[in-house]
DNA sequence: ATCTATGCAAACATTTTGCAGGCTG
DNA sequence: CAGCCTGCAAAATGTTTGCATAGAT
């Protein structure tokens, strides 16, 4: 996710451009973590005070509408991921981590996905489970 | 998933069987659907009216980390998977609907998930999109 | 100048919690 | 008959909304 390419593609769909939303993309875009909404509102005001958590929800939900990242829906909260390539989230149902995962076999899996049902899909795969952390520590 | 298995589970792991778990686990058991805690409420009140909301969502939430059920997390809400066999959800995020979708390329998937992960994975895959019905009404 | 986007606070929906009493094993 | 489970009500959480005002185009 490119903090430009958002701005570019809100102008052309008639949205307009702030400070806020460009904040907001510039974070989303520096992070490869996938932060929830308040921790998207303190790291963005750590350079941008004025920024209301209000502000964050309606933006973050703007992006996500526009394709411009995913959310991630945890067990009470929401998580937003800012990149846009084919991939699978594991989440860790212990310890909230989420871990992204890329091979070969996820692009054909959309395909498949794609070939066997009506279905549009868009953003990523969310599989939950143990991590491999929580898994030795716990077990 | 099945009732009486559900039930064998719990004794053996030193749960206890009660009728509200018993009613809870048979219902979803007999649903192909994927209800919210408060549609379970609902429909186990119907035959079983002495049970409370909370003790349903304490049971989803028991047999859920029992690995007896999956939970799905909408944008608001989880819905709850009776199934236990290797499938994905397709979460329609407009009108909510969920549908099984199953295929050789699932089993794969998990191996694959498997093997170029720390994690241990279990419950479905999510993946959100637009189902065919409202990308036709909609689009 | 227009009209969208913001910020505040209150509303909202869902889930979780604390505790007294009931029931399972 | 010990202690887990239940039900109630209240609290907590995360998110959304309404509205007056600021600010982008």
């Amino acid at each position: 996710m490119d903090a430009g390419t958002v701005m570019d593609a809100l102008r052309s769909g008639g949205m307009r451009v702030t400070p806020q939303r460009m904040a907001i993309a510039e974070y989303m875009a520096s992070t490869i973590s996938h932060p929830s909404a308040e921790e998207v509102h303190r790291a963005v005001r750590k350079r941008h005070p004025m920024v209301s958590l209000s502000t964050v929800y309606k933006t973050l939900e703007m992006l996500r509408d526009r394709g411009l990242l995913s959310e991630i829906d945890m067990g009470s909260g929401s998580r937003y991921d800012g990149r846009n390539t084919a991939h699978i989230n594991l989440v860790c149902v212990q310890c909230g981590r989420i871990e992204d995962l890329e091979g070969d076999f996820v692009g054909d899996l959309y395909r498949n996905v794609r070939e066997s049902s009506e279905y549009e899909v868009d953003g990523c795969f969310d599989l939950r489970g143990l991590c491999g952390r929580c898994r030795t520590n716990d077990v």
